[in-house]
DNA sequence: ATTATCTTTTTGGTATACCAAAAATAATGA
DNA sequence: TCATTATTTTTGGTATACCAAAAAGATAAT
């Protein structure tokens, strides 16, 4: 199996399953590898022989010890890179992912480890993912979604989980950015939409929007 | 074709014909990326077919318009990020190559331009190599080889064309980096090895070496 | 419990990238 | 020139990564 081949499969199985407990079914990692299912089967069994996830047939996957190094490892890459290309190299956090997304497959330590220094070793990346250590070390966080939050209360917007450019230019436009804070004024009763103050405006977000929105209660 | 497979020729057929007006035969391809002769003369008919190169059975290959413009863009790409390694992220000039190898296959405009210009758009690469501009052109020099010099003139190190690590090193540790000041002293008759001055220390290169080091009059 | 509806797997098939060995072609040199 | 050697091409074959459609299995809904 080609080793990219195998990066994509192990990142994907760890994003979906959140807290890399929960098991993965083929459809989601089909649907975001735009593969069509059958790949998926043969390339889960083919992952389970090589010992990198545990897959039972027609129930689903989860990664090894082994696996869970390896995504772990691709995530850090990914997330270093997208730190440098917005903070050293001067892109947008619209911009980032897709230029990451072929950056993370060059696998050399010294080098990520290098960016990393230069950054100061952050913790966040430019969408507020946690970035983990050389050893895999996450920093975990009380967060949450915007469609959970409770009325009246203030909040600080800390990350977003679509990275779509089309969803984060939206956001800017409504100087939604990392960092920004936020009160929750109504929760339409009606679609959940949600209606908050940022930066002394009224904003409108759709239930949708809500749910790709982190926040932390401040 | 795999755009990874492409650009691995057309940069090797490139550097094979020096100044990309010589046929290239199919043998050195098939040496410098390490693949059998069946399979390179399988790819170039693929090549062809897209225009990248003429390929004229049992006599060689040269490149397109189309196919110089994309083997300059990868070459261009390869030379930044090896100067970009070397001058903003501490490597060493051996250690460059290889990193650059798998970057080169980024295909992102907008992050090499930015690289070039925090490098102040540099015209040589860490082995003296210069480097295509945005639109392919590239600064001719006037350099030789070591081992076309004459006894008792004075030379300046301009490059190299090995870019492997033992040679490398090997060099460093006679001070014959980039930049460094030599005056040949003897050639010897018997083998055409080199008697050269470099920082008041006597050194002795052999033939083989002298092919692979670049310098200018002076 | 029995449909109806997802989801997964199997089956059969394509395209790419490679290689070893044999056959053909070109180059060299006595 | 004619044989020897070097290079290239053809042939037959493997491995990987994919897909469409059919079959099987699991889940949900009445
Ligand atoms: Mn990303
Ligand atoms: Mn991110
Ligand atoms: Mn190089
Ligand atoms: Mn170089």
């Amino acid at each position: 199996m080609r080793q990219e081949t195998i990066e994509n499969y192990l990142k994907t199985i760890y994003n979906l399953s959140s807290n890399n407990t929960a098991v993965v079914n083929n459809q989601k990692i089909a649907d975001r590898l735009s593969l069509n299912p059958a790949t998926v089967t043969e390339g889960l069994r083919k992952l389970h022989e090589l010992k990198y996830i545990v897959y039972e047939k027609s129930y689903g996957s989860r990664l090894t010890t082994s696996g869970s190094k390896l995504a772990l490892d691709i995530i850090r890459r990914h997330r270093i890179w997208e730190t440098y290309l917005a903070k050293e190299l001067g892109f947008g956090w619209d911009e980032v992912h897709a230029i990451a997304e072929e950056l993370e497959h060059v696998n050399n330590v010294k080098l990520i480890n290098k960016l990393a220094s230069i950054l100061g070793n952050p913790i966040y990346d430019p969408h507020g993912d946690p970035i983990p250590d050389e050893k895999g070390k996450i920093q975990k966080s009380n967060f949450i979604k915007l469609s959970e939050t409770k009325l009246k209360l203030n909040y600080k917007v800390m990350g977003v989980t679509d990275h779509s450019t089309t969803f984060l230019k939206y956001l800017e436009k409504h100087n939604l950015i990392i960092g920004a804070n936020i009160n929750v004024k109504t929760i339409e009763d009606f679609d959940n939409s949600i209606v908050l103050i940022c930066q002394k405006k009224e904003v409108n977000i759709s239930p949708k929007a809500a749910d790709c929105i982190i926040v932390q209660s401040i």
